[in-house]
DNA sequence: TAAAAATACTCCATAGGTATTTTAT
DNA sequence: ATAAAATACCTATGGAGTATTTTTA
């Protein structure tokens, strides 16, 4: 089992359309089609109720998709939490920009880094 | 992230022998080896600190240890839930075997399979 | 110096792609 | 008739193997 297959599983589960899906993925249709096919191959049941503008889930899907949110965000988790436990991500971060106006985009940049354990410090001009 | 890369390293962690665990896991030692270099190359940390008789983890190796096993029980869990949940798995099944002495033989493998909503009924000879 | 791990290759299975056909509405 | 899914191919990445070298108690 892999976790690239769930993933994609609970695109196609989300979207209701493999096309979409696979757009979404960044993969092609053939590609994600054939992927759900082997997903299901593998569990040894249809998980997918293909019909023209919907693909629907079968209760087996139904099931699946509870369980494959379950596993990716712990698997999601246990990467950063990992990635974060020994290398130096923690610890401050120091910025400097010349242009008081840059500053403000480099504010608004680092509201998406609101890190645990990690301080930074935004100075303009040459002040140390 | 691959599920069969964390049971490789949860085979690692438990033996503390990259060799023995490759035994274990029927796959060349040299193979596990690459396998658990990208692992720690993948969360961007040491997870094993490799030494003469014994490799030992890493913190990040400990905290990783903890995850896997919860991410692949449930992954297995996962896999038997929705395979049975729609295959025919559930259900009757009747053996028949020639000779008495035969049945217990098969008894004792039948203990094997105890298995949730699942009937097996032993008969000899030609009764119906 | 001996057991364990890492390297250097070779091979092949499969994820992914392109082009096309089939299927449901 | 048309949008979605499936099929048929091809390619290339990387998982796995064999042979060998490099580490570390």
């Amino acid at each position: 089992m892999d976790i690239r297959l769930l993933t994609y599983f609970l695109t196609v589960a989300r979207t209701g359309n493999i096309t979409r899906a696979a757009e979404q993925l960044h993969i092609t249709q053939p590609t994600l089609s054939r992927q759900m096919q082997e997903l299901e191959e593998e569990l040894g049941t249809e998980l997918l109720e293909r019909g023209k503008r919907k693909t629907t889930l079968t209760p087996a899907g139904e099931l699946l998709k509870e369980r494959a949110e379950e596993i990716v965000s712990l698997v999601d988790k246990t990467k950063t939490d990992v990635m974060t436990s020994t290398t130096g991500i923690k610890g401050d971060i120091y910025i400097g920009c010349a242009e008081t106006y840059a500053m403000r985009t480099v504010a608004e940049a680092i509201h998406n880094f609101d890190e645990d354990g990690v301080q930074v410090h935004l100075t303009s001009g040459n002040e140390e």
